[in-house]
DNA sequence: ACTATAGTTAGCTTTATGGCTAACCAATCA
DNA sequence: TGATTGGTTAGCCATAAAGCTAACTATAGT
């Protein structure tokens, strides 16, 4: 499962709605189409590649295709996202203490002055 | 700042290697392309897209450019995912609460049963 | 003033994306 | 068995994406 296509997937619209969709439970093809203005072959090629990116799995019994929503990928680009917010707040933490250094010795060398 | 264009941004392997560095302050054009195999300009399209996804943002001083994370962009992306996620959570409870019930009354009915 | 640095613009190619129609299976249902 | 339903395949088109080179602009350094 690789960030890049569940990104991917995640950045159409209509994908996201399918995503949206299956988070209430599973769904045939036929169920996920109806709300779209789009013709059937154009939706299928929206599930696949939600199936390829690993956001949804799919299983056909008898005619009909049932879709599902594989939250492992989901919670994949929350890690992702997770990770980078941890780093960026580190740093700002970093930067806190620094200033807070800086405004620390900015009054010692007050004391210092001022005697003088 | 549209979650389509903030997907689509992060689902390019480059740009998250840009995000990443950003993550750990600011940085020039020039300094962001360095890692990269890649023209100056090919790398320039990637921060444009950046820029208009609201993912980063970018100053020019003199003669250089210094680009920045814009957190609540990233921000915005984790909290949809945690809002899907919630939903399939809850809906995951109430299965578990539906089958806990129907466990609940196997049991009654099999001591109704029993004493015939 | 001259040169080097840091970006930028313009324009080209290749490949991928998102949509369509039309024709085609395959499982139900009557 | 014949029609209907639910999905699938194939192939077309328009637009956008990701890369490149070459030429240009504007600031800094000498």
């Amino acid at each position: 499962m690789q960030l890049d296509h569940v990104f991917g997937a995640l950045s159409d619209p209509t994908r996201r709605a399918i995503v949206m969709r299956l988070c209430d439970g599973e769904a045939s093809v036929g169920e996920l189409a109806k709300p779209f203005e789009m013709a059937l072959p154009s939706l299928m090629k929206h599930i696949r590649i939600l199936e390829s990116s690993g956001l949804v799995a799919s299983e056909k019994s008898g005619r009909v295709r049932m879709c599902s929503l594989q939250t492992e990928a989901l919670a994949t680009v929350e890690g992702w996202l997770a990770a980078q917010r941890e780093i960026w707040e580190q740093r700002l933490d970093r930067l806190e203490m620094y200033v807070e250094k800086l405004k620390k010795e900015e009054k010692s060398n007050a004391r210092k002055r001022k005697p003088k």
